[in-house]
DNA sequence: GTGAAAGCGCTAACAG
DNA sequence: CTGTTAGCGCTTTCAC
């Protein structure tokens, strides 16, 4: 705009009557210099009303204090939690932070790492979509963190649907059902593996039956096929890869008038906002994942001051656990 | 990291034997260099790697190609849609595209602003809580653009509840209703205000009583009070403030055993990510949020490139309509 | 059409 | 403890 010419340290020096290298280290250094001349330099550097510029700083120093976080689907309500974590936690920590859309593209992501990687200290990537050794490799060169995605040797902060899983199974084997049915999500993600792992492997300790099915698309539009093919393989509980997908789910079974969970029970994951406003409201695997947003920030802050004395990297595992609400019920006979 | 010093103008200024200034131009003024070095430089530049730094050109030129959205809550669904085309449209035009929350105050609001003046060439404010006179005072020194909120003299893009508030009364007045009480959001809020001028002009132009009941917190939780309070009114029809209100209003009275739409008709606005989920489906004013986001990020970039010949600045004003789904039926008698 | 040189605002040696 | 001196990587006069 008019520009009127920002108040810089040179300006704070002279009326201060001290060198800039001096302003800059009451400012940044503040035992390095004479309390009283440190005192004097900040009152003067007030009354101006100096504001460092955050551009220049970093081009000198290399130390951005911002942070970019990547998502694959800003729109998609899964995310929301862990958005809002990181950005709350890279606003307590001083830090600016950048939000962007990778349109569940591999290259998409990769691409936003290169171009913003000189303006940025480090990126935590949700639900990365790129290839392990892609993932690797870029992260020699950057500061990277995942969330909800696991790669050995890279620090990352993921929701163990191991337990939440375990619950589903648990939860319907008390409640008489012998098999069920996981309508996956897209078969390269992270969760989809890791969930079908885990039902697969409770279901086998309960002596149930599980298939899987799909992949579908992990969106409420995908419930239609997902809902009809499950009915198809005659489960009478069907695990659906997400809420989206098992609103989606519920919303075709509505249509085809199966009473739920009267024939059907249904299960998603996530419980995203809504997932108790549905009829039925949904029973669903809830974690903390504001909780992993948070803590993915804090790896990549903890990482960038201690100078690679990390013995290794970190891997925070937070746990999940089953909400039972009222799409789930006895088994049909 | 192991930062392998990246490649700069001067590298391939040297490896193709011009002057870090032709390097320069070739990149950003092709028209002003001899084809010939332009394609050679190019190469070269290609050849290694080459990435400008984007810090180094913002000090030096002042255009940071960066962007800054400020939102009082993230995590308010309402906002989903105004920072998804924000952010989109951001993108497009290749600018980076940060996001911060300023919960709610105005303080908050301010500080967010001086402090990233610096690194961003503009802002888009949704939902701005600051005062007029605030507001425009910032205007002078930084590029603003509001979003669904209005100040005389600044740039905007709002979503008009006018057409949708006119529509909801026509509906209830076809429906036999005679009176109706709006739930009202916060007093300061730019929306509630427009909202209840236009329910209260539509009403009385249809010989209808329509009485503002509030202010109730716009969340969920505060539609327990809500919907007490509108009962205790006596109204046959309650049009909440927003959609989260309304789904609260909703539950208050499934757990008093008021049916809906049977005794009471209940409405919201913006037709938030599960309005059409909830039991019964929520009838709601919807509007085109996403477009605003990226209108509001057009009016950014075009004000700064127009060298202030602007004849006024631009105020974008979309529409909105009613989405009729079953909370709302006949009056009871 | 191209090169040399001067900074943008700040920090970080290096002397004193 | 503080001042002087170089740059960080880039753009932009100003000469040639």
């Amino acid at each position: 705009m008019s520009s009127p010419r920002r108040t810089t340290i040179y300006d704070v020096a002279r009326e201060a009557g001290v060198a800039a290298s001096t302003v800059s280290r009451a400012l940044n250094n503040p035992r390095r210099v004479n309390p009283a001349t440190r005192e004097h330099v900040l009152a003067v550097a007030e009354r101006l009303g100096y504001r460092p510029d955050p551009l220049a700083t970093a081009l000198q120093s290399g130390h951005k204090a911002t942070i970019a976080m990547l998502v694959p689907d800003i729109t998609n309500p899964h995310f929301f939690g862990t958005i809002r974590g990181a950005e709350k936690r890279a606003s307590e920590a001083g830090l600016t932070f950048i939000l962007a859309n990778t349109e569940e593209s591999a290259d998409n992501e990769r691409n936003q790492i290169e171009r913003l990687s000189r303006s940025v200290d480090g990126f935590v990537l949700a639900a990365s979509r790129m290839q392990e050794a892609t993932t690797r490799e870029l992260a020699r060169e950057y500061n990277l963190v995942l969330v909800n995605r696991q790669v050995e040797g890279l620090p990352s902060a993921v929701v163990d649907n191991g337990a939440g899983s375990r619950q589903i199974v648990e939860h319907l084997a008390s409640l008489g059902h012998r098999s069920l049915v996981y309508l996956s999500g897209p078969h390269r993600s992270w969760p989809a593996a890791q969930r079908w792992r885990a039902l697969r492997a409770a279901a086998e300790a309960h002596g149930m039956t599980a298939r899987r099915l799909g992949p579908f698309p992990p969106r409420v539009e995908g419930g239609g096929v997902a809902a009809d093919a499950g009915l198809g393989a005659g489960a009478t509980a069907l695990v659906a890869h997400n809420d989206l997908l098992a609103i989606g789910v519920l919303r075709r079974l509505a249509e085809r008038g199966v009473p739920v969970p009267g024939q059907v029970s249904v299960v998603g994951y996530d419980d995203i906002f809504g997932a108790d406003l549905c009829a039925p409201a949904l029973t669903t695997v809830a974690g903390p994942h504001e909780e992993a947003g948070r803590a993915a920030v804090e790896l990549l802050t903890r990482k960038g001051s201690l100078s690679r004395s990390q013995p290794a990297p970190q891997q925070v595992v937070l746990s999940s656990h089953l909400v039972i609400r009222r799409s789930t019920g006895p088994a049909a006979r």
